[in-house]
DNA sequence: CAGCTGACAGATTTCAATATCTGTCAGCTG
DNA sequence: CAGCTGACAGATATTGAAATCTGTCAGCTG
């Protein structure tokens, strides 16, 4: 039996969720599944959560700002731009890869969310960009990044750009061999573009 | 009744084929509804395709050899390397985004046909990845494009950073409105890094 | 006798009855 | 009385029996 002393808030609750969609996967976690697991009864689930889509948005947005948080590091560090902008998307890439490497089950949960909640989805690549966009701007103030048609749109390009290597769409592809040599060579192309 | 006077070719059973996917869907579209569209028996059909799946293959096939041939055109045009370069992306997105679009149903159709044949895909990328290298070793010898990582390379660099605007899982966002400056913006990013 | 048919076995899909889940709320409890 | 419970109505999912489909092949037909 899980710890009935304790009082019910809303993180103990999303962290039972994650359990309950590991063990059970997207199909099949019920909120009673997770009222279960935490021993109260459903309807208090409700207390916190207005409905299950709720629920899982709340989910899927910790899972995206924990990949967020990672990033964010390497925008803030003091080095030179370019080396930023290729340590950003390889640590993309890599954290993306991982993920779906290590529990391809959970990573297709994730997948299943991401599909539910688009708005979610919309504000976290609108939380990556802007990172890239910092990044870029930080190149051309330094002179290292040609201006280009302004940081915003350049640093979406380059979003759009690395998909291949970000993108869920792409998970099964992240394991065949000539991944890593893909990603250098798109990688050398957009660099290349970039140089003022 | 289908004209049942004519020979039983492995041309009319694809494109009785055809016109069942489009009638009833790649989950409902059956060999013995193929074999009814042509008033013959379904054992008829066993004749010319081994299995149902090779049959769905051979349709998968000659799906994408029409998008294969009307981008061969270009490549095979006598103008400058990086007007082909752009016009045959661009005529490869707009043939996507027009199949998507006009008739959303047979996409989602040709889509899962797509997911089911994975070899026939490959081939077909290769194929298209075959005609970029041939504009890019062109625009290397005319001088046009920096030499780089060798075009065969670059080629592939260019097929996966336009890969939001080909790939068929993006569907769904190429008729969201910003998607023409999206393109346009890739492209130019992807032109710089290529002019010598 | 080349090409087609149609009956067949085993695999897969459909459908309707049955069970479970979602979301609400009146009332219990500490 | 704030927070929780558990019964309930309607929606959704599961299940297993019946229907359909796939792939084969012996035999028919022009």
């Amino acid at each position: 039996m899980a710890p009935t002393s304790e009082i019910l808030t809303a993180e103990r609750i999303l962290e039972a969720t994650e359990e309950v969609l590991r063990r059970h996967g997207p199909a099949k976690a019920t909120v009673v599944d997770v009222a279960r697991a935490l021993g109260v009864s459903h309807g208090s689930v409700y207390r916190h959560f207005r409905t299950k889509a709720a629920l899982r948005e709340a989910v899927t947005k910790r899972w995206l700002d924990r990949t967020s948080g990672e990033l964010a590091g390497i925008v803030a560090a003091d080095r030179d731009p370019e080396a930023r902008l290729r340590d950003w998307l390889a640590t993309l890439f890599a954290a993306k890869r991982r993920k779906a490497g290590e529990d391809p089950e959970l990573f297709a949960t994730y997948m299943v969310l991401t599909g539910e909640n688009g708005t979610v989805v919309r504000e976290h690549i609108a939380d990556l960009t802007g990172q890239l966009t910092r990044i870029v701007e930080a190149g051309v103030e330094s002179g290292a990044f040609a201006a280009g048609a302004g940081p915003g749109t350049t640093a979406l390009a380059l979003f759009h750009a690395t998909g291949r290597f970000h993108d869920p769409c792409y998970a099964r592809e992240w394991e065949e061999p000539g991944i890593e040599a893909d990603f250098t060579a798109v990688m050398d192309l957009l660099v290349r573009a970039l140089r003022a």
